[in-house]
DNA sequence: GTTCCCATGTAACCCGTTACATGATTTT
DNA sequence: AAAATCATGTAACGGGTTACATGGGAAC
């Protein structure tokens, strides 16, 4: 009774399937580089998942000799692995909005802190939040030039990402004015 | 050479300093009430953390006989655990920002998707989205008429919550229209 | 000659979750 | 008679992180 693998599997599943052939070195770079802002894997984490898509026979493996660089395994989707990801796609989502949030939770007992250093707190996440967006934003730029459905997917998920942090920037200052009025009562 | 202990801690402790006596049991509502939505503690890690404070002496124990009920254990901040909880809220924030979502996980994929499956999937997110509006939005009602400081604090990490999902909520709709015209090109 | 890129790992840790256990009392 | 409340745990698991290891070739 195998325990369905966990989410990240599919994450590599899925870019295994999309970019054929690639070497876990390549398919970090490309995690990385598509949804890590969403969905984060580790380096040790990536080696770990594609040893368990190959034992799950999800994937096959082949090892390429290079000459002037260290030979590397490559991977390919397999049928079954194929049936596996458009099952766990058409499937329930599992922990759709479980978050952590450590500002928030300084914040919750700021009563402990001086008006100063809340607003510290505030300034600090305000800049976090504002390289965040920016982030967000120039990838959003650069793939609304590339006219690929892959792009075009990567874009709406990155917008997800600066809606969220467009959002979170305008309650800083929603928290800002709250707190300063503390003359009302 | 000690490590930190974990955020979790920091949390625990800094409700038993707001609410000082309070049993495990207590805690474990008080924390259900206030900030689980976001930052959630299990029962099982609610008790290892009490542990983990007593043992460090951030806290003290002790045992309270009742007649008619179980008897239990209630917990007072130290000295210690005050200079602690100090230390930590106005310490950097260490992990702000990551977090992981499994809709966007699969939205990123939907290529693999037909067009009603991505609709699935969407209509899905916007309706959990809808239901932690609605409920972040009466949390910031019922605590916008209670006048103490920590009701404020509270509120206003709710409304953090609130414009979040709200923001998200317009994201949806974003998706759907630009999903809309793969007319164009 | 140091540093960056390629390429793949191992070891150890630990936070958080799920499932299960217990047992009295009060409410429905 | 069943279910909820009070009250506190144990056991087992596992996903993800951090630190460390290796070793050649290319670039600055």
């Amino acid at each position: 009774m195998a325990s369905t693998p966990p989410e990240s599997s599919y994450a590599i599943l899925g870019l295994i399937d999309k970019l054929p052939s690639s070497s876990g070195h390549e398919l970090a770079a490309a995690a990385d580089r598509s949804f890590a802002h969403f969905w984060p894997i580790s380096r040790t984490l990536l080696y770990r998942e594609l040893n368990r898509l190959a034992t799950l026979k999800w994937v096959t493996s082949t090892r390429v000799e290079q000459t002037r660089l260290p030979s590397k395994w490559t991977y390919r989707i397999t049928d079954d692995g194929e049936r596996a990801l458009a099952a766990w796609l058409s499937g329930p989502v599992t922990n759709a909005g479980s978050y952590r949030n450590d500002v928030l939770l300084r914040f919750f007992f700021a009563h402990r802190l001086s008006a100063t250093e809340v607003h510290a707190l505030l300034e600090d996440y305000r800049k976090r939040l504002l390289a965040q967006r920016d982030e967000l934003a120039a990838l959003t730029d650069k793939l609304g030039s590339i006219y690929t459905p892959a792009a075009r997917m990567g874009r709406i998920s990155a917008l997800h990402g600066l809606r969220t942090a467009e959002a979170r920037l305008g309650w800083v200052e929603e928290a800002r004015a709250e707190l300063s009025d503390d003359n009302t009562r």
